[in-house]
DNA sequence: ACTTATGTGTGATATTTCGCACACTTTATA
DNA sequence: TATAAAGTGTGCGAAATATCACACATAAGT
Protein backbone atom coordinates (compact mmCIF):
# COMPACT_ATOMS: atom_id res chain seq x y z
CA UNK A 1 0.00 0.00 0.00
CA UNK A 2 1.33 3.35 -0.61
CA UNK A 3 1.76 5.82 2.43
CA UNK A 4 -0.38 8.95 2.50
CA UNK A 5 1.18 12.07 2.96
CA UNK A 6 -1.17 14.03 5.08
CA UNK A 7 0.88 16.90 4.67
CA UNK A 8 0.18 17.09 1.20
CA UNK A 9 -3.57 15.52 1.52
CA UNK A 10 -5.57 18.15 -0.36
CA UNK A 11 -8.59 17.06 0.91
CA UNK A 12 -7.88 17.37 4.91
CA UNK A 13 -10.75 18.90 6.36
CA UNK A 14 -11.79 22.20 8.22
CA UNK A 15 -10.43 21.25 11.35
CA UNK A 16 -7.33 19.48 10.01
CA UNK A 17 -6.84 22.60 8.42
CA UNK A 18 -6.24 24.13 11.49
CA UNK A 19 -3.30 21.90 12.59
CA UNK A 20 0.22 22.97 12.85
CA UNK A 21 3.52 20.98 11.02
CA UNK A 22 4.01 19.07 14.26
CA UNK A 23 0.52 17.32 15.06
CA UNK A 24 0.34 17.04 11.39
CA UNK A 25 3.07 14.94 11.79
CA UNK A 26 1.31 12.97 14.19
CA UNK A 27 -1.53 12.38 12.52
CA UNK A 28 0.15 11.10 9.52
CA UNK A 29 1.63 8.32 12.20
CA UNK A 30 -1.68 7.40 13.26
CA UNK A 31 -4.20 7.41 9.95
CA UNK A 32 -4.16 4.83 7.56
CA UNK A 33 -6.21 5.09 4.34
CA UNK A 34 -9.02 2.72 2.78
CA UNK A 35 -10.89 2.55 -0.57
CA UNK A 36 -14.65 0.86 -0.25
CA UNK A 37 -16.42 -0.35 -3.53
CA UNK A 38 -20.13 0.23 -3.31
CA UNK A 39 -21.96 -1.84 -0.76
CA UNK A 40 -19.01 -2.08 0.98
CA UNK A 41 -19.38 -2.21 4.90
CA UNK A 42 -17.00 0.66 6.57
CA UNK A 43 -17.70 0.19 10.04
CA UNK A 44 -20.15 -2.17 11.81
CA UNK A 45 -22.71 -1.42 14.61
CA UNK A 46 -22.09 -2.74 17.92
CA UNK A 47 -18.60 -3.59 17.15
CA UNK A 48 -16.00 -1.59 19.07
CA UNK A 49 -14.78 1.65 17.69
CA UNK A 50 -10.79 3.04 18.68
CA UNK A 51 -10.83 4.98 15.24
CA UNK A 52 -12.44 7.77 14.66
CA UNK A 53 -13.82 7.86 10.47
CA UNK A 54 -13.14 10.86 8.18
CA UNK A 55 -14.45 10.55 4.82
CA UNK A 56 -12.38 11.93 2.09
CA UNK A 57 -14.52 11.06 -0.35
CA UNK A 58 -17.47 9.24 -1.40
CA UNK A 59 -21.30 8.65 0.07
CA UNK A 60 -22.29 6.54 2.48
CA UNK A 61 -25.36 5.55 4.28
CA UNK A 62 -25.44 5.75 8.14
CA UNK A 63 -28.29 2.60 9.27
CA UNK A 64 -29.45 0.91 11.90
CA UNK A 65 -31.20 -2.13 12.87
CA UNK A 66 -34.60 -1.16 14.35
CA UNK A 67 -36.51 -3.26 16.43
CA UNK A 68 -39.00 -4.07 13.10
CA UNK A 69 -36.87 -2.39 10.23
CA UNK A 70 -33.82 -1.38 8.78
CA UNK A 71 -33.79 2.18 9.58
CA UNK A 72 -31.12 4.75 7.29
CA UNK A 73 -30.49 7.21 9.71
CA UNK A 74 -28.79 9.43 7.19
CA UNK A 75 -27.08 9.91 3.69
CA UNK A 76 -23.45 11.43 4.10
CA UNK A 77 -21.28 12.40 1.39
CA UNK A 78 -17.45 13.71 1.61
CA UNK A 79 -15.92 15.66 4.00
CA UNK A 80 -17.44 14.20 7.09
CA UNK A 81 -16.21 12.77 10.29
CA UNK A 82 -18.01 10.01 11.18
CA UNK A 83 -17.36 8.45 14.39
CA UNK A 84 -17.23 11.31 16.68
CA UNK A 85 -20.66 10.50 18.67
CA UNK A 86 -19.89 6.97 18.75
CA UNK A 87 -15.95 7.37 19.91
CA UNK A 88 -16.54 9.68 22.70
CA UNK A 89 -20.02 8.46 23.52
CA UNK A 90 -18.73 5.15 24.59
CA UNK A 91 -16.76 3.59 22.24
CA UNK A 92 -19.58 1.10 20.59
CA UNK A 93 -20.44 2.08 17.26
CA UNK A 94 -24.20 2.41 17.23
CA UNK A 95 -24.58 2.39 13.81
CA UNK A 96 -23.28 0.68 10.63
CA UNK A 97 -21.81 2.74 7.78
CA UNK A 98 -22.37 1.40 4.25
CA UNK A 99 -20.43 3.28 0.81
CA UNK A 100 -23.18 4.04 -1.60
CA UNK A 101 -20.05 4.76 -4.08
CA UNK A 102 -16.04 4.35 -4.34
CA UNK A 103 -15.30 5.62 -0.81
CA UNK A 104 -12.22 6.61 0.19
CA UNK A 105 -12.10 6.99 4.29
CA UNK A 106 -9.18 7.61 6.74
CA UNK A 107 -9.51 5.50 9.92
CA UNK A 108 -8.18 7.85 12.72
CA UNK A 109 -6.40 6.59 15.97
CA UNK A 110 -9.03 8.22 18.75
CA UNK A 111 -6.30 8.80 21.50
CA UNK A 112 -4.35 11.82 18.84
CA UNK A 113 -7.90 12.74 18.22
CA UNK A 114 -8.24 13.77 21.87
CA UNK A 115 -5.05 14.66 22.09
CA UNK A 116 -5.54 17.64 19.11
CA UNK A 117 -8.68 18.77 20.77
CA UNK A 118 -6.75 19.07 24.11
CA UNK A 119 -4.04 20.94 22.83
CA UNK A 120 -5.44 22.87 19.84
CA UNK A 121 -8.38 25.28 20.40
CA UNK A 122 -9.30 25.76 16.39
CA UNK A 123 -9.37 22.43 15.73
CA UNK A 124 -11.52 21.70 19.00
CA UNK A 125 -13.99 24.45 17.64
CA UNK A 126 -13.74 23.02 14.24
CA UNK A 127 -14.72 19.63 15.47
CA UNK A 128 -17.61 21.16 17.71
CA UNK A 129 -19.58 23.59 14.51
CA UNK A 130 -19.47 19.92 12.99
CA UNK A 131 -21.21 18.27 15.64
CA UNK A 132 -23.72 20.60 16.18
CA UNK A 133 -24.46 21.36 12.32
CA UNK A 134 -25.24 17.70 12.28
CA UNK A 135 -27.33 17.74 15.15
CA UNK A 136 -29.44 20.68 13.65
CA UNK A 137 -29.68 18.39 10.29
CA UNK A 138 -30.81 15.87 12.92
CA UNK A 139 -33.76 17.81 14.19
CA UNK A 140 -34.90 18.39 10.34
CA UNK A 141 -34.47 14.99 9.40
CA UNK A 142 -36.71 14.21 12.58
CA UNK A 143 -39.34 16.47 12.01
CA UNK A 144 -39.75 15.80 8.27
CA UNK A 145 -40.09 12.02 8.96
CA UNK A 146 -42.58 12.59 11.72
CA UNK A 147 -45.29 14.77 10.30
CA UNK A 148 -45.33 13.77 6.80
CA UNK A 149 -47.09 11.31 5.09
CA UNK A 150 -45.54 9.03 2.33
CA UNK A 151 -45.92 11.26 -0.15
CA UNK A 152 -44.26 13.80 1.45
CA UNK A 153 -41.70 11.92 2.83
CA UNK A 154 -40.76 10.75 -0.42
CA UNK A 155 -40.79 14.10 -2.21
CA UNK A 156 -38.66 14.87 0.56
CA UNK A 157 -36.03 12.35 -0.24
CA UNK A 158 -35.92 13.65 -3.56
CA UNK A 159 -35.37 16.87 -3.21
CA UNK A 160 -32.57 16.02 -0.95
CA UNK A 161 -30.64 14.33 -3.12
CA UNK A 162 -31.22 16.58 -5.72
CA UNK A 163 -30.09 19.52 -3.67
CA UNK A 164 -27.52 18.50 -0.68
CA UNK A 165 -25.97 15.74 -2.92
CA UNK A 166 -26.10 15.90 -6.34
CA UNK A 167 -26.68 19.64 -6.92
CA UNK A 168 -28.62 19.04 -9.86
CA UNK A 169 -32.19 17.74 -11.09
CA UNK A 170 -31.05 14.75 -13.10
CA UNK A 171 -29.59 12.22 -11.26
CA UNK A 172 -29.36 8.66 -10.49
CA UNK A 173 -30.28 7.36 -7.33
CA UNK A 174 -27.56 5.67 -5.27
CA UNK A 175 -30.24 3.46 -3.67
CA UNK A 176 -32.62 1.18 -3.81
CA UNK A 177 -36.19 0.66 -3.73
CA UNK A 178 -36.24 -0.64 -0.30
CA UNK A 179 -33.36 1.81 0.90
CA UNK A 180 -35.18 4.35 -0.22
CA UNK A 181 -37.99 3.19 1.79
CA UNK A 182 -36.07 2.57 4.92
CA UNK A 183 -34.99 5.91 5.05
CA UNK A 184 -38.23 7.60 5.06
CA UNK A 185 -39.59 4.95 7.03
CA UNK A 186 -41.87 3.59 4.73
CA UNK A 187 -42.85 0.44 3.04
CA UNK A 188 -41.28 -0.83 -0.12
CA UNK A 189 -44.10 -1.29 -2.05
CA UNK A 190 -45.16 2.14 -0.42
CA UNK A 191 -41.97 3.95 -2.10
CA UNK A 192 -42.73 2.09 -5.82
CA UNK A 193 -45.62 3.39 -5.59
CA UNK A 194 -45.35 6.92 -5.22
CA UNK A 195 -42.57 6.82 -7.54
CA UNK A 196 -44.65 5.48 -10.00
CA UNK A 197 -47.29 8.10 -9.32
CA UNK A 198 -45.24 10.58 -9.34
CA UNK A 199 -43.59 9.21 -12.83
CA UNK A 200 -47.26 8.96 -14.42
CA UNK A 201 -48.42 12.67 -13.15
CA UNK A 202 -44.76 14.16 -14.83
CA UNK A 203 -43.48 15.38 -11.99
CA UNK A 204 -40.60 13.67 -12.84
CA UNK A 205 -38.87 11.40 -15.50
CA UNK A 206 -37.86 7.93 -14.37
CA UNK A 207 -36.03 5.36 -15.69
CA UNK A 208 -35.18 2.48 -13.49
CA UNK A 209 -32.87 4.81 -10.80
CA UNK A 210 -32.20 7.60 -13.64
CA UNK A 211 -34.40 10.48 -12.37
CA UNK A 212 -35.04 13.44 -13.40
CA UNK A 213 -36.89 16.38 -11.59
CA UNK A 214 -39.50 18.10 -14.33
CA UNK A 215 -42.00 19.64 -12.14
CA UNK A 216 -39.47 20.92 -9.15
CA UNK A 217 -42.45 23.41 -8.14
CA UNK A 218 -44.79 21.23 -7.51
CA UNK A 219 -42.79 18.36 -5.76
CA UNK A 220 -41.68 21.52 -3.27
CA UNK A 221 -45.17 21.96 -2.67
CA UNK A 222 -45.89 18.02 -2.03
CA UNK A 223 -42.76 18.19 0.40
CA UNK A 224 -44.11 21.13 2.07
CA UNK A 225 -48.22 20.48 2.64
CA UNK A 226 -46.73 17.07 3.53
CA UNK B 1 -31.82 40.65 41.79
CA UNK B 2 -29.37 39.04 43.60
CA UNK B 3 -25.49 38.05 42.44
CA UNK B 4 -24.99 34.33 41.95
CA UNK B 5 -21.54 33.69 42.44
CA UNK B 6 -20.02 30.85 39.94
CA UNK B 7 -17.52 29.67 42.03
CA UNK B 8 -19.45 28.61 44.74
CA UNK B 9 -22.41 27.26 42.76
CA UNK B 10 -22.96 24.00 43.27
CA UNK B 11 -24.84 23.20 40.53
CA UNK B 12 -22.02 23.91 37.77
CA UNK B 13 -21.76 21.50 34.76
CA UNK B 14 -18.77 18.90 34.20
CA UNK B 15 -17.15 20.94 31.95
CA UNK B 16 -17.38 24.38 33.85
CA UNK B 17 -15.76 22.22 37.04
CA UNK B 18 -12.79 21.86 34.50
CA UNK B 19 -12.21 25.73 34.54
CA UNK B 20 -9.85 27.58 36.74
CA UNK B 21 -10.34 29.92 38.95
CA UNK B 22 -9.53 32.54 36.46
CA UNK B 23 -11.93 31.21 34.09
CA UNK B 24 -14.97 30.79 37.03
CA UNK B 25 -14.03 34.75 37.24
CA UNK B 26 -14.56 35.38 33.74
CA UNK B 27 -17.21 33.17 33.89
CA UNK B 28 -19.31 34.82 36.46
CA UNK B 29 -19.09 38.30 35.01
CA UNK B 30 -20.50 36.97 31.39
CA UNK B 31 -23.49 34.63 33.11
CA UNK B 32 -26.67 35.54 34.22
CA UNK B 33 -29.42 33.49 36.20
CA UNK B 34 -32.96 33.44 35.50
CA UNK B 35 -36.04 31.50 36.97
CA UNK B 36 -39.00 30.29 34.73
CA UNK B 37 -42.34 28.94 35.97
CA UNK B 38 -44.04 25.86 34.13
CA UNK B 39 -45.31 27.25 30.34
CA UNK B 40 -42.78 29.88 30.42
CA UNK B 41 -40.70 30.34 27.49
CA UNK B 42 -36.68 30.29 28.12
CA UNK B 43 -35.55 30.34 24.40
CA UNK B 44 -37.84 30.81 21.01
CA UNK B 45 -37.31 29.53 17.50
CA UNK B 46 -35.97 32.21 15.08
CA UNK B 47 -34.44 34.73 17.47
CA UNK B 48 -31.37 35.49 17.54
CA UNK B 49 -28.80 33.68 20.30
CA UNK B 50 -25.91 35.38 21.63
CA UNK B 51 -26.12 33.29 24.39
CA UNK B 52 -25.68 29.75 25.32
CA UNK B 53 -28.50 28.01 27.94
CA UNK B 54 -27.21 26.18 30.44
CA UNK B 55 -30.38 24.45 32.43
CA UNK B 56 -29.50 24.49 36.12
CA UNK B 57 -31.97 22.89 37.63
CA UNK B 58 -35.89 21.73 36.33
CA UNK B 59 -37.45 20.15 33.20
CA UNK B 60 -37.44 21.69 29.46
CA UNK B 61 -39.40 20.23 26.29
CA UNK B 62 -37.79 21.10 22.94
CA UNK B 63 -40.00 22.00 20.44
CA UNK B 64 -40.00 23.41 17.12
CA UNK B 65 -43.18 24.45 14.87
CA UNK B 66 -43.58 21.57 11.86
CA UNK B 67 -44.99 22.16 8.53
CA UNK B 68 -48.67 20.65 10.18
CA UNK B 69 -48.27 20.64 13.87
CA UNK B 70 -46.21 21.33 16.53
CA UNK B 71 -43.22 18.84 17.01
CA UNK B 72 -41.41 18.04 20.64
CA UNK B 73 -37.99 17.32 19.95
CA UNK B 74 -37.15 16.21 23.05
CA UNK B 75 -37.49 16.43 26.51
CA UNK B 76 -34.41 17.29 29.05
CA UNK B 77 -33.82 17.55 32.65
CA UNK B 78 -31.21 19.40 34.23
CA UNK B 79 -28.67 19.56 33.97
CA UNK B 80 -27.71 20.39 30.65
CA UNK B 81 -26.52 22.74 27.72
CA UNK B 82 -29.13 23.71 25.80
CA UNK B 83 -28.07 26.13 22.97
CA UNK B 84 -24.62 24.17 21.93
CA UNK B 85 -26.46 23.78 17.92
CA UNK B 86 -28.21 27.22 17.45
CA UNK B 87 -25.20 28.99 18.59
CA UNK B 88 -22.22 27.20 17.18
CA UNK B 89 -24.96 26.36 13.95
CA UNK B 90 -25.83 29.75 12.38
CA UNK B 91 -26.82 31.72 15.42
CA UNK B 92 -30.46 31.50 15.15
CA UNK B 93 -32.42 29.40 17.50
CA UNK B 94 -33.48 26.21 15.78
CA UNK B 95 -36.44 25.74 18.17
CA UNK B 96 -38.40 26.86 21.18
CA UNK B 97 -37.65 25.57 24.77
CA UNK B 98 -40.02 26.27 27.30
CA UNK B 99 -40.30 25.05 30.79
CA UNK B 100 -42.30 22.12 32.30
CA UNK B 101 -41.54 22.93 35.64
CA UNK B 102 -39.85 25.83 37.86
CA UNK B 103 -36.80 25.71 36.57
CA UNK B 104 -33.50 27.59 36.54
CA UNK B 105 -30.99 28.62 33.54
CA UNK B 106 -27.78 30.38 33.34
CA UNK B 107 -27.38 32.25 29.95
CA UNK B 108 -23.89 32.64 29.47
CA UNK B 109 -22.41 34.73 26.74
CA UNK B 110 -21.65 32.84 23.72
CA UNK B 111 -17.65 34.68 23.06
CA UNK B 112 -17.00 33.59 27.14
CA UNK B 113 -18.06 29.74 25.73
CA UNK B 114 -16.16 29.95 22.83
CA UNK B 115 -12.85 31.40 24.62
CA UNK B 116 -13.07 28.53 26.87
CA UNK B 117 -13.68 25.60 24.29
CA UNK B 118 -9.68 27.77 22.92
CA UNK B 119 -8.28 28.02 25.70
CA UNK B 120 -9.27 24.98 27.68
CA UNK B 121 -8.98 21.26 26.30
CA UNK B 122 -10.65 19.69 29.54
CA UNK B 123 -13.77 21.69 28.94
CA UNK B 124 -13.80 21.53 24.88
CA UNK B 125 -13.89 17.82 25.43
CA UNK B 126 -16.42 17.90 27.53
CA UNK B 127 -18.77 20.03 25.60
CA UNK B 128 -17.71 17.32 22.71
CA UNK B 129 -19.02 14.82 25.16
CA UNK B 130 -22.11 15.97 25.53
CA UNK B 131 -22.67 16.80 21.88
CA UNK B 132 -21.97 13.66 21.24
CA UNK B 133 -24.27 11.83 23.38
CA UNK B 134 -27.35 14.23 22.50
CA UNK B 135 -26.65 12.70 18.88
CA UNK B 136 -27.03 9.50 19.82
CA UNK B 137 -29.70 9.92 21.89
CA UNK B 138 -31.41 11.47 18.90
CA UNK B 139 -30.78 8.91 16.77
CA UNK B 140 -32.26 6.74 19.49
CA UNK B 141 -35.24 8.97 19.36
CA UNK B 142 -36.02 8.73 15.78
CA UNK B 143 -35.34 5.42 15.16
CA UNK B 144 -38.06 4.62 18.19
CA UNK B 145 -40.89 7.19 16.22
CA UNK B 146 -39.65 6.29 12.72
CA UNK B 147 -41.06 2.53 13.18
CA UNK B 148 -43.30 1.76 15.81
CA UNK B 149 -46.57 2.48 15.73
CA UNK B 150 -48.75 4.57 17.84
CA UNK B 151 -49.36 2.11 21.01
CA UNK B 152 -45.50 1.27 21.06
CA UNK B 153 -44.43 5.51 21.22
CA UNK B 154 -46.55 5.76 23.79
CA UNK B 155 -45.14 2.87 26.04
CA UNK B 156 -41.81 4.43 25.12
CA UNK B 157 -42.80 7.88 26.09
CA UNK B 158 -44.16 6.57 29.48
CA UNK B 159 -41.05 4.30 29.91
CA UNK B 160 -38.54 7.09 29.11
CA UNK B 161 -40.76 9.05 31.78
CA UNK B 162 -40.13 6.30 34.18
CA UNK B 163 -36.37 5.56 34.35
CA UNK B 164 -35.06 8.59 32.37
CA UNK B 165 -36.72 11.71 34.18
CA UNK B 166 -38.41 10.23 37.54
CA UNK B 167 -36.36 7.60 38.22
CA UNK B 168 -39.74 6.04 39.53
CA UNK B 169 -42.79 3.73 38.08
CA UNK B 170 -44.93 6.56 39.77
CA UNK B 171 -45.21 9.62 38.31
CA UNK B 172 -47.10 13.10 37.68
CA UNK B 173 -47.25 13.43 33.80
CA UNK B 174 -45.32 16.98 33.31
CA UNK B 175 -47.21 17.42 29.92
CA UNK B 176 -50.82 17.54 28.58
CA UNK B 177 -52.43 14.98 26.61
CA UNK B 178 -51.81 17.02 23.52
CA UNK B 179 -48.04 17.22 24.15
CA UNK B 180 -47.73 13.75 24.59
CA UNK B 181 -49.10 13.12 21.12
CA UNK B 182 -46.64 15.78 19.73
CA UNK B 183 -43.87 14.11 21.57
CA UNK B 184 -44.75 10.79 19.90
CA UNK B 185 -46.09 12.27 16.87
CA UNK B 186 -49.41 11.11 16.59
CA UNK B 187 -52.80 12.81 17.57
CA UNK B 188 -54.22 13.63 20.58
CA UNK B 189 -57.23 11.40 20.53
CA UNK B 190 -54.96 8.52 19.30
CA UNK B 191 -52.82 9.23 22.56
CA UNK B 192 -55.93 9.22 25.17
CA UNK B 193 -57.19 6.72 23.47
CA UNK B 194 -54.42 4.47 24.13
CA UNK B 195 -53.44 5.49 27.20
CA UNK B 196 -56.98 4.71 28.57
CA UNK B 197 -56.42 1.33 27.20
CA UNK B 198 -53.33 0.53 29.31
CA UNK B 199 -55.40 1.83 32.59
CA UNK B 200 -58.37 -0.67 31.14
CA UNK B 201 -55.64 -3.45 30.36
CA UNK B 202 -54.03 -2.61 33.99
CA UNK B 203 -50.83 -1.78 32.78
CA UNK B 204 -50.88 1.24 34.11
CA UNK B 205 -53.03 3.33 36.89
CA UNK B 206 -54.12 6.00 36.21
CA UNK B 207 -55.48 9.28 37.64
CA UNK B 208 -55.79 12.30 35.12
CA UNK B 209 -51.96 12.84 34.93
CA UNK B 210 -50.58 11.10 38.04
CA UNK B 211 -49.45 7.77 36.56
CA UNK B 212 -47.80 4.20 37.90
CA UNK B 213 -46.51 1.90 35.73
CA UNK B 214 -48.50 -1.92 37.08
CA UNK B 215 -47.38 -4.17 34.87
CA UNK B 216 -43.62 -2.69 33.59
CA UNK B 217 -42.89 -5.91 31.72
CA UNK B 218 -45.81 -6.37 29.13
CA UNK B 219 -45.59 -2.09 28.53
CA UNK B 220 -41.58 -2.98 27.82
CA UNK B 221 -43.13 -5.82 25.41
CA UNK B 222 -45.16 -3.62 23.79
CA UNK B 223 -42.56 -0.46 23.28
CA UNK B 224 -39.84 -2.83 21.98
CA UNK B 225 -42.35 -4.58 19.53
CA UNK B 226 -43.44 -1.88 18.16
C1' DA C 1 -70.86 32.71 40.54
C1' DC C 2 -70.71 33.34 35.86
C1' DT C 3 -68.45 33.09 31.44
C1' DT C 4 -64.82 31.80 28.56
C1' DA C 5 -61.06 29.23 27.35
C1' DT C 6 -58.55 25.04 27.55
C1' DG C 7 -58.12 20.31 28.20
C1' DT C 8 -60.09 15.65 27.87
C1' DG C 9 -62.64 11.13 26.54
C1' DT C 10 -65.08 8.49 23.06
C1' DG C 11 -67.92 7.16 19.16
C1' DA C 12 -68.54 6.92 13.97
C1' DT C 13 -66.44 7.42 9.63
C1' DA C 14 -62.89 8.29 6.10
C1' DT C 15 -58.18 7.87 4.75
C1' DT C 16 -53.85 6.12 4.69
C1' DT C 17 -50.78 2.59 4.93
C1' DC C 18 -49.39 -2.00 5.35
C1' DG C 19 -48.94 -6.83 4.24
C1' DC C 20 -49.44 -10.48 1.16
C1' DA C 21 -49.55 -12.44 -3.40
C1' DC C 22 -47.58 -12.86 -7.64
C1' DA C 23 -45.53 -11.70 -12.13
C1' DC C 24 -41.72 -9.87 -14.15
C1' DT C 25 -37.32 -7.99 -14.44
C1' DT C 26 -32.29 -7.54 -13.86
C1' DT C 27 -28.14 -9.07 -11.87
C1' DA C 28 -24.95 -12.56 -9.90
C1' DT C 29 -23.07 -17.26 -9.85
C1' DA C 30 -22.00 -21.95 -10.99
C1' DT D 1 -26.16 -20.98 -20.60
C1' DA D 2 -28.73 -22.37 -16.96
C1' DT D 3 -30.03 -21.35 -12.51
C1' DA D 4 -30.39 -18.83 -8.59
C1' DA D 5 -30.93 -14.61 -6.19
C1' DA D 6 -32.10 -10.03 -5.71
C1' DG D 7 -34.81 -6.21 -6.93
C1' DT D 8 -39.16 -4.23 -8.76
C1' DG D 9 -44.30 -2.97 -10.00
C1' DT D 10 -49.14 -3.63 -8.90
C1' DG D 11 -53.70 -5.36 -7.26
C1' DC D 12 -56.48 -6.24 -3.24
C1' DG D 13 -58.21 -6.78 1.46
C1' DA D 14 -57.01 -5.85 6.29
C1' DA D 15 -55.31 -3.01 9.81
C1' DA D 16 -53.98 1.23 11.76
C1' DT D 17 -54.70 5.95 12.13
C1' DA D 18 -56.54 10.40 11.44
C1' DT D 19 -60.45 13.33 11.27
C1' DC D 20 -64.80 15.07 12.69
C1' DA D 21 -68.24 15.63 16.11
C1' DC D 22 -69.68 16.39 20.49
C1' DA D 23 -70.18 15.87 25.63
C1' DC D 24 -68.03 16.82 29.63
C1' DA D 25 -64.65 18.34 32.69
C1' DT D 26 -61.44 21.59 34.75
C1' DA D 27 -59.10 25.93 35.15
C1' DA D 28 -58.83 31.10 34.57
C1' DG D 29 -60.59 35.68 34.35
C1' DT D 30 -64.18 39.03 35.37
Amino acid sequence: MERIICKFCNLKSVAAQKLNDDEIGELNSNCSEARFKTGDIIIKQNALSTNVVYIKSGLVKIHVKGPIRERIMRITKAPAYLCLPSTFGDKINHFTATALEETTVCFIDVNVFKQFIYENGDFAFQIILDLSKGELQNYQNCLNNAQKQNIGRIADAILFFANEIFDSNSFTLPVSRQELADLTGITRESASRILTDFNNEKILEMDSRKITIVNEKLLRQISEKG
